[in-house]
DNA sequence: TAGGCCATGTAACCGGTTACATGATTAG
DNA sequence: CTAATCATGTAACCGGTTACATGGCCTA
């Protein structure tokens, strides 16, 4: 899924501006989906009004530049239809957490505390937030995914304060302390891992 | 996180030629985490040997090209700590079956049907295989990880179920028999879809 | 008065995918 | 006889990010 699919389907909910659909990729209730930035989102919009599946209306404002307020066609909700009904979804979960997680023996327990905290305080960022987009969603579909999200996250969060010290507890050697060898069997494993 | 500290993540744990690589990063433990095609592998790993981060063995076979073995050197832990270390982490999950459960309303039941029934079935061999790692792990963080896995994938699967009829019921008309409205018995479950 | 916000946009760059080339071996 | 698996690698391409340019307004 790419860009043109994101920004047809924020706009087959309201209209708005590429500079919103960024904000909305960013920090709103399609953040944790996918990530746009400018370099993408205004390039996308321009090829997707030149194709006549979108329209806009130029919003003047003293001071600031004119808005220019994108709308969905008819031709561009086909499209979206199009591209979300093709089977080409996989739900992708890229985490360096969990990457650190399986290193675990190889990394100095601090790293290790270090990407726990960092996990939890976006675990706890996502629910507040989610949590904000629940309240102010004015389609039931955004309140199903928001229940999703929350409901998910919260697990997830529960799970990680619960088993957090397991894998602390086969961490390696902080790195302050010296000798951060951690143990010379270590070193053996190379011998027979390959199986 | 680029490729170059996947492979260093994978040969922190042991020693590997390109092509296993790959599996691992596509069927294996690591899938789930970060994609990653031949292209993208093999410059990788030259170019990591060209840094001294690994060195490899030739392993002749007949028949088959000869496996270049790659093993982890001191400094390619050095770097693969760093790596994990520096905070850039974040978890991104991007998932097109949210996306379409957001545009519910938009969108014909089927294709919602149908993205469902993709999920369900992602979700479960997602399991089976994580189910499979957890039994052949070698390592306890890779047990961990995949004991975390496990855990948070079923509540996912455990909540589609409890809750797929609730976004079933908010889907626009079917393309094919018109006026398909849903039932209705449906619409009262907002009340405490909450947790 | 420096920086952040609004609001648009472009160009260079880059990391990664796709698709190919090679070639022997084994399974259907 | 075809297709898949093993195993390496390259080159074209592409989608997206980063970093800029512009410029007035508002806040610290």
């Amino acid at each position: 899924m790419n860009i043109r699919t994101l920004c047809l389907a924020i706009l087959s909910a309201s209209d708005t501006t590429g500079y919103d659909i960024r904000k909305h990729a960013t920090d709103g209730p399609y953040s944790y989906f996918i990530d746009a930035s400018y370099g993408a989102i205004y390039p996308a919009l321009n090829k997707l009004e030149g194709d006549g599946c979108v329209t806009f209306r130029l919003e003047a404002q003293d001071g600031k530049p004119a808005r220019k307020v994108y709308s969905i066609t008819e031709k561009g909700r086909d499209e979206l239809l199009n591209s979300l009904a093709s089977p080409h979804a996989k739900d992708i979960f890229k985490s360096e957490f969990l990457l650190i997680a399986m290193c675990a023996e190889q990394l100095p327990r601090d790293v290790i505390e270090a990407a726990i905290k960092r996990r939890i305080e976006h675990l706890e960022a996502s629910l507040t937030m989610i949590e904000n987009v629940r309240e102010t969603a004015e389609h039931e579909g955004v309140r199903w995914v928001a229940n999703y999200g929350l409901n998910c996250l919260g697990h997830d969060l529960r799970h990680l304060h619960n088993t957090k010290n397991e894998i602390l507890a086969v961490a390696g050697t902080d790195r302050d302390n010296d000798n951060a060898v951690p143990d010379p069997s270590y070193r053996s494993f190379t011998a027979d891992a390959a199986e």
